[in-house]
RNA sequence: GGAGCAUUCGUCUAGUGGUUAGGACGCUGGCCUCUCACGCCGGUAACAGGGGUUCGACUCCCCUAUGCUCUACCA
């Protein structure tokens, strides 16, 4: 390792799938250390064994993977500062709250659930009462000879203050009168967060800390570890959060969070990244529309804004058109067709026609069946406005086109428009009128794409098997 | 309750003592056009409130309000 080089780290909890707030972190993470020819490094936080979920791990690299980060050390990925998964690390930090210990940094603690929560009910505004932190050294040898379970807290000091150097915040003055006697090490065996990331960040050298908004009061147990280690502690960027239209943390119960949701919604990962990049930091230009090598390059944690953003799905559907508008056609094929039904009797030029039809109409992948339903069924639905739209005129203008469509031996497009020309003069009716009435006739719709390349697709039987029902349904009743 | 952080159009944001407070999304008017959509042109809308400092505050300081975060043997 280069001295002085930059690794940042994206640091979850396997608790099932990644947030798309986790996804912003990791970003940023991602983007520092690549625009400084740096380390992004992956590790896994599941000291809590009670939430462990399966498969989690799994879905956590598949969605940084989609989304285009490349993790360049963490488990399954290799690097030198291994393992990248915290349960498989217990003897080091085990080892090092031994240190603290002899130290005089922390200290045995004793207290039962029952009497914490005792100590809770009776003063709930305030944390441990740091009832063991005085114990005599005969009192511990008894308890421990006694077999009596206990954790490792963190001795904060009683007075004075911290300071902390936020990269995003700038100086931020912690009392220690604030900051309460953490647990380190639980009954467990296991580290809490608060000792394993100090440890594993010093150890896998990383140079700058950059997570949520919800670390940063307990950045002063950490710096105190730092010290107590006598470590350099990294650089620190804590982000402000992502919220919910109500300015609430984004959170489950009002929508997506998580990124496969959004992934399975149709939106594109150029555009997901794109827009996550910009919530919460700019270029400080009017551009928008970053790829990840431009975000790369502009990129910079000076300019990330410090107050929480609402994550906006009007926008993401946006910028999430502007990349679906800005694919090849074979580009766009290759992704809508997951969304098109899998027993299908178009051909593969059909379904290019069709979905070309659509790259200017959709913001969302996912708005794919609803479009091609005109193709899809035999007899598309009709919806009010258009049965409502109906009438005699209608009627004529898709009596005179059967009349000569049947006459037809060939059948594209082209041929399509001239009969709706000789419709014209034979009817009289042009224009709105003319093409509206194609349109229910074809389509079943009022609204759409290019009708003449509906037909062309749906083929001349097709056309004339619709038209035919539309007369029927309806000549009755005009 | 306490501590910390935050506060520019509805939303994402630019701004760093002197600007007609800029851009984007949304909404909206128009153009294009057989419709819808795309695209293009235009419009709408903001400095949380109150005190200072200053010749002059969105920009600096203080107070208040509001929101958020933390306050676990969760991360």
């Amino acid at each position: 390792m280069k001295l002085n080089e930059i690794r940042t780290r994206f640091a979850p909890s396997p608790t099932g799938y990644l947030h798309v707030g986790g996804l912003r972190t990791a970003l940023y993470n991602y983007l520092y250390a690549r625009q400084n020819n740096g380390k992004f490094i992956l590790r896994i936080e599941d000291t809590d064994q009670n939430r462990k979920v399966d498969k989690a791990v799994e879905n956590l690299i598949e969605s940084l993977r989609w989304a285009g980060l490349e993790i360049d050390e963490g488990p399954g990925f290799g690097g030198a500062f291994g393992p990248y998964i915290q349960s498989e690390r217990t003897e080091l930090y085990r080892q090092h709250v031994t240190k603290l210990l002899e130290k005089g940094d922390a200290y045995r603690c004793f207290c039962t659930p029952e009497r914490l929560a005792k100590v809770k009910e009776q003063n709930p505004n305030s944390g441990y009462d740091r009832h063991c932190r005085y114990l005599s050294d005969q009192e511990i040898k008894d308890k421990m000879d006694a077999g009596e379970a206990f954790v490792i807290r963190q001795k904060i000091p009683e007075n004075g203050e911290i300071k902390l150097y936020d990269i995003v915040r700038g100086e931020v003055v912690f009392p220690f009168s604030e900051v309460d006697d953490q647990v380190l090490l639980k009954s467990d065996g296991f580290p809490t967060y608060h000792l394993a990331n100090v440890i594993d960040d010093h150890y896998m050298q990383i140079s700058h800390v950059i997570r949520g908004e919800e670390w940063l009061m307990s950045t002063p147990k950490h710096l105190l570890l730092y010290e107590s280690f006598a470590w350099k502690a990294p650089k620190f960027a804590h982000l402000s959060l992502l919220l919910n239209s109500d300015k609430s943390k984004l959170s489950k119960r009002q929508g997506d969070v998580s990124v496969e949701d959004y992934r399975s919604k149709g939106y594109l990962k150029e555009a997901l990244v794109n827009f996550l990049a910009l919530l919460g930091w700019n270029p400080g230009t009017n551009e928008e529309i970053f790829s990840m090598d431009q975000l790369m390059k502009k990129f910079s944690l000076k300019k990330v804004s410090k107050s929480g953003s609402i994550f906006d799905t009007k926008k993401l559907d946006w910028m999430n058109g502007q990349y679906i508008r800005a694919l090849s056609p074979e580009e766009f094929y290759a992704l809508a067709i997951e969304y098109f039904p899998k027993e299908t009797p178009w051909s593969e030029t059909d379904r290019m026609k069709m979905f070309s039809l659509y790259q200017q109409r959709i913001s969302r992948l996912d708005e794919i069946p609803e479009k091609v339903a005109i193709f899809t069924h035999e007899f598309p639905p009709m919806d009010n406005d258009t049965v409502r739209a109906i009438d005699v005129n209608v009627l004529t203008v898709l009596k005179v086109l059967r009349d000569l469509l049947v006459k037809e031996a060939d059948f594209d497009q082209k041929i399509f428009v001239e009969k709706i020309q000789e419709v014209q003069k034979i009817t009289g009716i042009k224009g709105k009128e003319l093409w509206t009435a194609v349109r229910i006739g074809v389509a079943g719709q009022i609204h759409g794409a290019e009708i003449n390349i509906i037909a062309e697709i749906l083929g001349q039987q097709a056309c004339l098997k619709r038209i035919e029902k539309v007369l029927h349904d309806f000549a009755g009743n005009n």
